[in-house]
DNA sequence: TTGAAAGCGCTAACAA
DNA sequence: TTGTTAGCGCTTTCAA
């Protein structure tokens, strides 16, 4: 491993002076420059990042992080693309880390980031306690945005779609196809985002005075797994949805899966509108329409606030909300006149295995 | 922030009393050792893994690194999840790092792993040059394994499933269905990967003595619209394949996108086959047959590989090589005797929008 | 068992 | 413009 202390041997200059021409080659003359930059190039040389950081340079890092509640869900994917593009382009290194849903592996995640002095951190508001460590961390003074939610207890800069009118939208857009019979398929309502989407759900059928039906409300931790289960379940009820709104991506393709198993026609037994439009959608047949809340957008967006706020620590904090889009494909289709028991009824007609 | 140096001061006692109870507290005393802990988290104290770490301490990071690839790619997401566990298993961090395909940004991420110095590094061989910085690494020992794929130049331990066999028996299932006309949608030769997938499907079609026929081969960058978009030129010849073999989970997205939107039923009209088993693919419509490697294996195994070597970093590297499996689903059938062009056919039945 | 002191590799006053 | 030197926060000999 070559040492700056070798570059300066090299050279023939003191230590000071290679550091110079590293950070700040304006005060080093031209021919003690080139010298020095023939001999870093001779060497190989790469500073060490670690006693950069130590030796206090605030900018040594260059390296942000993104917290990823769940790797495992596709839609994040498209959020980590958004931050590292931006990232990239502030010539800084972007740093994954996967929380799994868990606020203990946020937090030891965290730790680490902090102890590593990384200069900024995008997190989704996992923990929302007043004590979490996020709060610690604005408090002590590093730049974080918080994605996909607002956080509490502590002014941040945020970047979140409107999930309570994405989802409203698209419930909405099922009533009027005729869909009275709306299931929903949501994850856990201590998750900010599924609570506002149950409550766009809510907010349509209200606002179309139908009644919302216990049976059809089936929430559930967020997994394709158990977006197969629990469409399973609506499905095989007695007086079965004739559409199924599912809260996010894994849900869909689970709904998905319990259509075809159970021999389901799309949309003319069931229709379903999912949350999340990922590019896998226009794979499923037919098309899934869906409530599109542009991943990468909203990756965009919270790392250009990042960059701001490390520019300008003193700024005041801003909350951005982003538009979701309802995508019409062919998933959903009106309730026929009479809409008999897509499974048991008894029209001939065999069905797939189930 | 604070220090080390206020712990000790709280206990009444030297730096390096503090220091010692932190890393080998057996050596403190236990009145000692009580005061200190007291001290720590009266404090709140959180040692700094920079200073850790420039200090000399080899194992203070506690951090290994993946560099994933194509975080786009849900493959990666199971690989990313198994090296997790594994890390976690051992009390340790992942740091995720996405290459983007991209070598260049896949040596700016090992450079800055390096200068942060991880543990231990998993890595696909992106860059199969001589002197490619994972050879660097490797040659300065770094514990580096390769996954999906050996590294030339240099002796690491890897990981990778047998394509070549994948491909193979995915394309002779095909065959044994009675397809003759085989279509391969496959990534760029120069990914080895890749390479051996289309090396399996040479063999298989080889084995049977069907004449590889040009027009049928297609090739291009990984991604679901590429997919699509040699699906429909595929689909468009005028004796079109009657199965497609899709050499991974994108491509056989876009190949599904581009089956729907010309019409075609599967399989009846078209047979398809994907490399890549990811739940999704249970999802589509009909569910797909598929070759699986097992991407939470692969990322498990390399993990355990890498604490090995990072345990008894002398010991002989090894190469694991993963089995893939077919897993039959109901995307592929048989030949119909007389298979007539299923888009141009003259058969009334009126296809969906194009 | 404990403490003093010398680094780890680099940066940044302060002097020259 | 360049060099000297004192840290950054921690670990680890070496003595006591």
């Amino acid at each position: 491993m070559t040492l700056l202390r070798d570059v300066a041997r090299y050279a023939g200059v003191s230590t000071a002076t290679v550091s110079r021409v590293l950070n700040s080659p304006e005060k080093v003359s031209a021919p003690t420059r080139a010298k020095v930059i023939a001999a870093i190039s001779k060497l190989g040389y790469r500073p060490n990042r670690v006693a950069r950081r130590l030796s206090g340079r605030k900018d040594a890092a260059r390296m942000i992080s993104l917290i990823i509640p769940d790797i495992q869900n596709p839609f994040y994917s498209f959020v980590a693309r958004g931050v590292e593009d931006v990232a990239n382009q502030n010539d800084c290194t972007l740093i994954l880390g996967n929380a799994d849903g868990n606020a203990s592996k946020e937090e030891t995640y965290l730790n680490v980031v902090r102890a590593e002095s990384v200069d900024g951190i995008i997190a989704p508001p996992i923990d929302q306690s007043k004590d979490s460590i996020v709060v610690r961390l604005v408090q002590e003074g590093i730049p974080v945005v918080s994605i996909d939610g607002p956080l509490h207890h502590v002014e941040v800069d945020s970047v979140y779609v409107d999930n309570m009118k994405g989802s409203a939208e698209a419930v909405q857009y099922l009533i009027q196809l005729g869909h009275h019979r709306i299931a929903i398929l949501c994850g856990p309502l201590n998750y900010l985002g599924f609570k506002e989407r149950f409550g766009g759900y809510k907010q349509a059928m209200a606002a179309n005075q139908i009644p919302l039906v216990e049976r059809y409300l089936k929430f559930g931790q967020s997994s394709q797994e158990m977006g197969r289960i629990l469409a399973e379940e609506l499905l095989a009820l007695e007086t079965p949805p004739t559409a199924i709104f599912t809260s996010d991506n894994l849900f869909t393709a689970g709904a998905m899966e319990a259509m075809y198993s159970l021999g389901l026609s799309i949309p003319n037994d069931v229709s379903i509108i999912g949350f999340d439009d990922i590019p896998v959608m226009r794979s499923y047949n037919p098309p899934l329409t869906a409530v599109r809340q542009s991943a990468y957008n909203l990756g965009n967006t919270a790392a250009e606030l990042l960059f701001e706020r490390i520019k300008h620590p003193g700024r005041k904090s801003e909350k951005i909300i982003l538009e979701p889009e309802l995508i019409v494909r062919d998933s959903c289709g009106s309730v026929p006149e009479n809409h008999i028991h897509p499974i048991n009824r008894d029209d001939g007609e065999k069905k797939r295995r189930v």
